[in-house]
DNA sequence: AATTGAAGATACCAATCGGTATCTTTGATC
DNA sequence: GATCAAAGATACCGATTGGTATCTTCAATT
């Protein structure tokens, strides 16, 4: 009944909760082996330490959401309606969210950015990941005639980020989703002016 | 040659550094005494357990950086250049940092909100606190007739401390400044719509 | 079916955690 | 200047931390 490669994944899932809900530092190993039913010896076996467990779990948590983000995309044939998938994407977080604990990006930017040096840059690859994912969504929608040629893509990535994980954060913590609404509201005027 | 004031005002102080940059569960009060120079005898004389003293800390820190921002408000005239000035002291956070390790809201609230209630309680009501400031001060913008009227001034709010605060994220996580300042850029064009 | 290396369990380590009880020192009050 | 409560130092507590060494169990290979 043995399976390692499914230990890791089980111990990555139960990792990225509660990494993700009680901070990195905040959650012990021992946590992770009640919470697994593992013991100390599986865990590592599986990862030489508890910083690159917490760094492989950064990663698997954001390929998850990723992923999930991807397909949503495909699915739709505009950048415009690709954009608005992913404000949709990151209201989802507060009115049904696909993951407790908030956003992996912006809890590990916040609790690495001053200590903890390999999650840090775990969370840098991710933003920058993101970032560009929206810009390329951009540059195709130039390409296809969808979006204003001339528009400073890099500045609307950026403010689309912004926007949204400050939000997250605001209706987070206040226990809302009008701070969350009210930034999809501003990004949705924001886009109708670039379209075509 | 004592001074229990003077102690309190000095462990709030460090603790402030300390809880900013490392993290509130990750600063240990061994931690504390050494950079005071206080023992742990001294410290529970003072706050009678480390939440108390974390929550005491943040509103120190708080108050500290509105106190900072009062400042500076209140010598400009218009609501469009108080508004600026709140904007211009978040860039601030990046270009020339008033404290170590980011906002202290962002990170309280980050670090809270799934954990710490206490902490939690003190990052909403920080929150809360700075919406509320930018909404009457537009109020009194519309009242002088220096701002449209019939504007959603609660939207507004949260557009500019989300916005800043994600930017802020952004900008310290990547060693930028570019994030603050497109953000800026584009809540400098906000305003001027808005302007009479 | 015996072998063997990997997977996982168990037991332990020193260091550190938040917290407390007790002791000494200080400075204001009389 | 003696008094005395408050301020702060010291020493300790049990619990927990990340990590390791060692043992047992499993399952694929031969």
């Amino acid at each position: 009944m043995r399976n390692p490669e499914l230990t890791k994944e089980k111990i990555l899932k139960k990792s990225g909760l509660l990494f993700n809900t009680q901070g990195y530092k905040a959650t012990s190993i021992s946590h992770i082996t009640t919470a697994t039913g593992f013991t100390k010896g599986a865990i590592y076996k599986h990862f030489k330490n508890k910083g690159e467990l917490e760094k492989e779990t950064l990663f698997h948590l954001s390929s998850q959401l990723f992923e999930n983000l991807r397909i949503r995309i495909k699915e739709k044939k505009t950048a415009s309606e690709k954009l608005r998938t992913i404000f949709q994407y990151f209201e989802s977080y507060i009115s049904n969210p696909p993951l407790k604990g908030g956003c992996p990006l912006m809890n590990a930017a916040i609790e690495s950015d001053d200590g903890n040096p390999i999650l840090r840059k775990g969370a840098v690859k991710i933003l920058n990941m993101l970032h560009g994912a929206i810009v390329t969504l951009m540059e195709n929608g130039i390409k296809y005639k969808q979006i204003k040629a001339g528009i400073d893509k890099e500045y609307f990535a950026t403010l689309i980020i912004a926007s949204l994980e400050g939000a997250i954060m605001m209706s987070k913590l206040r226990g809302n989703d009008e701070d969350i609404k009210r930034v999809i509201i501003h990004l949705d005027a924001q886009l109708k002016e670039i379209e075509l």
